[in-house]
Order: structure tokens, then C-alpha cells, then sequence
DNA sequence: ACCTGTGGCTAAAGCGCTATAGTAACTCGT
DNA sequence: ACGAGTTACTATAGCGCTTTAGCCACAGGT
């Protein structure tokens, strides 16, 4: 009983932390043996590692994440950072909807996501090299992808597990998801033209954005397959750009009569122009949306978009993430080279009220409760 | 040049960490004295502090979290758990909003906010307690306060620094911010008394949460004061829980002719509620939120809402929160107690369209774009 | 001259874990 | 019966930092 004298303190909060050595202690070896049994590697027999095992779960104790980083293990953290304005998390319905989707999938599995709002790409790639160096994170994903983005290259170099949420195509050697923005523009530029639109005009978002410049070739292209007309009215950032391009349009000799709005805030936007001139959604004019949102829902009538889901997406994002970082691990004990994989995420249309057909315009007639979307919205490929 | 044989490296990034050492070797000292200087303890001369930090920076030097937390000194995180399905992140427009502006404030200090998803607030309290004994985190923030939360005394008990968002009034030990949500009340009911409504029904969100409870009390006595009849409606959660509540008061036989709901999300429900029983906004029934948001000013007519500004409620609440975790380091060298602290946000009402004075409502007289709000929307007392 | 400070630094002991070299005991094959 | 090969551990050296005790030189007071 000798050795029970320094028994570690147990129940009450406030007791000094329960390590390893105690663990040894009370199971007769030395704490290396526990490391070995609780992460699972061999070098203790099955009947140690269940002793040990099982002292562990009774001592209730908890690995300190400092001294694994420490010591070389993973540190159990994503880090994620946004070169955009803080509002941005709560003006954008997507934001916030990826970050819950990313949590969801890494709270689950025991990672933590750590998030930074910088003013800059520079500031960006400047965050990333630190936390790669402090050792931070175990891998980033990075969103909000530009054309020929200064954080590829940056992060290539850095060696640090990331992934790209964008596309489509390959960002050097980092693997990515992204949503089918091609297939998304012939979803909606279909279905316009299935209404009888002939002449639909994009309103487009900032093009330092990948994914807009992906909407602003298909769009053209989809377009011309079909033999419409296609005004690409580029709007630059958010609702009062959008406004501005709107009424840019309405004001030409020969208005579209349709519109194809980059995001859900956009498209409210450009709705409130056209309420004011008189317009009404649909019968004078068809507006969709490649962002769904409940802004999107909630509006009378409710704006036909594409559903993609984005709650869903942050969730194949961190799956794929945590796929590349144990990857890695692997790969640095056998030493494969393993190539950049690219997910995608299938869009689906969402008809609503926007888009009926010539009715009355004032309910839609594919009317729906806020909270139900009229079909699955997204899936991955 | 002997000496300079073992030159830490520099520029490209894949080369080893520098560390306290390596400063130290260069600067002739040792690392402890590397160790005081950079931290801005007394024990080396101004001289040789400043020769030092020449050389850190020199070399580019980053701490380690991992080596800092291990011994001891704080690690620079915050955590903050969700006991919500991860949607809400999404949906609930305020908290994207709230987390950007903890984001924004603690990006700035250097700390990174920790957030994590659980399915019930017993997994909350647990969390806590793993963060803690992890050493994961040097403070929390709580967010969702319920009655006689249990995780107040869970987390006076760990002794682990929290603020709590939400009141008024003190919770155990622990500081706290908050909006206050009888200012709140008593301006939207003063607000819809003036204009002429008698008869104001208020649709409840979830009664668990305190704030909840506030507004009920408020509500009532409010009405009362001013000779008011009131009806309080509780509607349980989401846009689901509002619909039924409202379409339950137009159905009574005198039905209430102005609408108060706790959230914009709710608001948007019954606003479609009013709208498919044939009822214009504001001219027959007049509505207001608890809770602003881009839905509520993108709808139309525009909805008069509380303006806490949930950024800045994110902001208040990180700089207390790192006020507290100052104090307490300050704490442990001198001793003394500290009171909690109570800081509270006061809401300014925001008139829209949805509670114009009767004159046709299809589009409100206070119309305004989607970005600029018609008031400063909260400020710190 | 002698003790007492005191500023400025060093030496060294951790923090809790992982990783690796080493060892003791226990098979085998021949 | 002997060296080789396993298996199951132990001992120990870090990881990069903080912190405390201790040391030395030099200042001042008596």
C-alpha cells in the first residue's frame, strides 16, 4: 500500500492534471509502455495494453494536446482564414452554413477548427507560414480561391496539408472540392430557356473569383448552344453592386427578361430594383440565384436557385481534409508520393416562385414553407 | 567562423524551427535569459534586451505554442461550445454575425477562438472540462443561457475563466455582457403604442433560454403600464414553432393588430402567415423583431427590428472576456478577488416599413437600402 | 575593510509526451 | 548448446519553453 501514497487525485476538478507517469505507476511499467498502448502501437503485449487501457479510462485522463505537439504528434487542429471583412460571416448565409458543416465533421473527430480574419491574401499566406511553423495546425483549407492564387504556391512550398475548396481543375499539387459551377450555369440557364426566355442577362459577382469567372465562360457558352442572348453585366462585390448592374440592364434598349444573380443578397438586391421600376417577379421578369440561402427562401416569391448546400460542402471539405492530413502521416512512414484528388459536389436546381411560369407572380405558384427545399440539394460525385 | 558552423536557417521554409537556443547562441546568453527578454520580464539588462529581440527578430523567431503551454504560460485560445444543431450557424443570421466580431477582436490580440458543436449542454459542461484539463483553452465563452444554467456552476467549480453572454443580473462569479432586453421591449412596445396599437401579441421563442423569460416579464409589464392588452404567445423554436403561434392569434376573435417576434427568422415566418390569410403588412397587422438582420431588412415591407449589431455584441464580449483572463494571470501574482463584472449593450430600435403608420404598406415610407441601417445600432454603457 | 544588497545573468529542473536505442527473457533451428 | 531472431519492455533523450535557485561582480553604508 506504500505505493498507493501518492495516489493521483481523482474526482473534484481542481486536482493536479493525471499524466502518463501515473498511469505507469499504478500499471507497474514506465510511461513509455502507456504512450505505446494508448496510441495503439505495437511493442506491449494485448494483456498490458488492456491494463494500461483500463487504469487510463479509471484515472480519467487526458492527453495534453501541448506536449504531443511537442513532441512531434498532431496537434488535432484545422485552421481556416478568411481575407475578407468579419461581417462577411454574417452577411453571407454561405459562411456561416460552411462552418458549420466543417465543424460538424471535425468536432466529430476530435479536431478543432481554428479560424483568423485577416485583411489581405498577403496577411493570409503570412498566417499560414505561421501557424506552419508554430506548429498550429495539422492542415488549412483555404476558400475564396482567386485566379492564379498567390496561396497555392505559398502553401506548396510550405509543405502544409491544405485543402482547396474551389475549382475546378488542379491547384498545383493540393487536392480540392468544389462545386460544379459549369453544370450549376446549365441548370439555370436551361431551365430559363425552358420558360421561353430568349434574352437572360448574369449578374456577375467580383471576377477576382475563381468560381466567377468558371460562371461567366459556361454562361456564355450554355448561352450560345442554345441560341440565346446573354448579357454578362459583371457587378462587382455584394448588394449595392448588384443594384447598380440591375439597373444598368433595365435601362437598355432591349431589357433581359431574365436574371441570373450571382448570390442570394445579390439577387434581393437586384428584386428590389426591379419592385421599384414597376417590375414583378416573374411575370415581367425571371430572377434565379446560384446561391440558396433562407434570404433566398424567405422572399415573396421565393427565388429559384441553385442548392448547394453549404453546410454540406464544409462537411465533404473537412472530410477530405482530414483524409490529406492522414495521408501525409502515412505517407511519411512509406513514403508515396499519392496524387492531388479533386472532389466535386453535384449542384441541384431549386424551382421556386421566381421563375414560374407566366401566372400572376404575386405567391408563386411552387410556393413552399421557409424550411423545406423543394429537392435534395446537393450530393457528392 | 567556427561558431557559425551550425547557422540556424533561414528564408526558404522547410528548414528547421529556430528556437530560444539558437537566439541565445548568437546573442552569447542563455536561453533563459533569451526567455525574459522576449517576454518582457525584469532580469536582463535593457542593453542585452534589446540585442536580443534584434536577433529574434532577426531570425525570424516564432514561439511555440506547444513549448509554452507545456510550461505553463497561456495558450492563446478561446473556446466556445454550441449546444445547437450546426445548422444554426447558418440559419440564425446573429451568430455568424456574433462570431465575427469575436473573430475580429481576438484576431487582433493574437488569440484564436476554439469552437466546438454538441448535441446537449451535458457535452457542453464536458467539454469545458476537457478543455481544461487539456489545457486547450485560457478562457470560454457561454453563449444560450438557459435557466439556472448548469454549466455556470460546472464552470465556477473548474475555476476556468468564462464570460457569459447574456443577463442581466450575475451569474455565480462569472462576468458577464449582455443586451438589455427590457430597454428592448419596453422601446418596441412604446414604439407600436404610439402608433396607435392596443392590442399587441408577442410570439415567443424557446422559453429555456433566460432572455426568453426576460422579454416575457417585460413585456407584460410594459403593456401593462401603458394600459395595453398583451397577449404572449410562446412558439417554441424556429420558423415552424412562429407560423403555428401566429396563425393560432389570428384565429382568436379579436385578433391582435401588431406582431413581436423574438427573431428575424421567426418575423419572416409569420410575416407568410399574414400574407396567405390576405393580410397587407403594415396596413392591417404591424410587425417588429426582437432581432435584426439582413432578412429582415431585405424583406418587404422592410422589418422594424432591435438593433444590438450582433458583431458588436461579439466584440464587447471578447474584450471582456480577454479582461478576464488578464485579470486572473494578474490574480495569481497578487491575490486579490475581482468582482464580476456586468457590462451591458443598449438596443436601439430600428422603424422600417413593417410598423409604418397606416398609409398603403406595399412599400414602406422609412424604405432604405439593405446596408445602411436607419440608426447606430447599439453602443457599450 | 566587512557585511548587505542588488542588478544581471547562468544552470538546471521541469511541463507531458513521443521516439529510439538498448536489454532481458524467451523461442528456435541446427 | 550456441548464436540468431522475437517479443515485451525499460531507460533515456529530447521537443521548446518557463521558472526558480543560485552565482558573481560591483555598489553602497558603516
Amino acid at each position: 500500500m506504500a505505493a498507493e501514497q501518492r495516489t493521483p487525485p481523482r474526482g473534484s476538478g481542481r486536482g493536479q492534471r493525471v499524466t502518463i507517469a501515473d498511469i505507469a505507476r499504478r500499471a507497474g511499467v514506465t510511461s513509455a509502455a502507456v504512450s505505446l498502448a494508448v496510441n495503439g502501437r505495437p511493442g506491449v503485449s494485448d494483456a498490458t495494453r488492456e491494463r494500461i487501457l483500463e487504469i487510463a479510462r479509471e484515472l480519467r485522463w487526458e492527453p495534453s494536446p501541448a506536449a504531443r505537439a511537442l513532441a512531434g504528434a498532431p496537434v488535432l487542429t484545422v485552421g481556416m482564414v478568411l481575407a475578407r471583412p468579419a461581417e462577411i460571416l454574417g452577411a453571407e448565409a454561405f459562411f456561416g452554413a460552411f462552418v458549420a458543416g466543417l465543424q460538424e465533421v471535425l468536432s466529430r473527430e476530435d479536431y478543432s477548427l481554428q479560424m483568423k480574419i485577416v485583411e489581405t491574401p498577403e496577411a493570409e499566406i503570412e498566417t499560414f507560414r505561421r501557424w506552419f511553423s508554430q506548429r498550429r495546425v495539422d492542415g488549412v483549407v483555404v476558400v475564396d480561391l482567386r485566379l492564379d492564387d498567390a496561396r497555392i504556391p505559398a502553401l506548396e512550398e510550405l509543405g502544409l496539408p491544405a485543402l482547396v475548396v474551389g475549382g475546378p481543375g488542379h491547384h498545383g499539387s493540393l487536392p480540392s472540392v468544389y462545386v460544379d459551377d459549369a453544370h450549376a450555369t446549365r441548370l439555370l440557364v436551361d431551365h430559363l430557356a425552358e420558360l421561353g426566355h430568349t434574352r437572360i442577362a448574369r449578374v456577375a459577382g467580383d471576377d477576382v473569383f475563381l468560381h466567377t469567372h468558371q460562371r461567366d465562360r459556361t454562361f456564355a457558352a450554355r448561352c450560345e448552344e442554345l441560341g440565346l442572348e446573354c448579357l454578362n453585366q459583371p457587378a462587382g462585390f455584394g448588394a449595392s453592386g448588384a443594384e447598380v448592374a440591375t439597373a444598368e440592364l433595365l435601362s437598355r434598349e432591349e431589357p433581359p427578361s431574365a436574371l441570373l444573380f450571382d448570390s442570394d443578397e445579390m439577387a434581393l438586391a437586384g428584386c428590389h430594383v426591379l419592385e421599384q421600376a414597376g417590375l414583378a417577379v416573374p411575370a415581367d421578369v425571371a430572377v434565379a440565384s446560384y446561391e440558396d440561402s433562407p434570404l433566398a427562401r424567405g422572399h415573396r416569391p421565393p427565388i429559384t436557385a441553385i442548392g448547394r448546400s453549404a453546410t454540406e460542402y464544409g462537411r465533404v471539405a473537412a472530410d477530405r481534409l482530414l483524409e490529406v492530413i492522414a495521408a501525409r502521416r502515412e505517407r511519411r512512414e512509406t513514403g508515396g508520393a499519392g496524387e492531388p484528388e479533386t472532389r466535386a459536389l453535384i449542384p441541384e436546381l431549386i424551382v421556386r416562385g421566381s421563375t414560374a411560369p407566366q401566372l400572376d407572380g404575386a405567391t408563386g405558384p411552387s410556393e413552399e414553407g421557409p424550411e423545406r427545399p423543394a429537392t435534395r440539394s446537393s450530393r457528392t460525385a
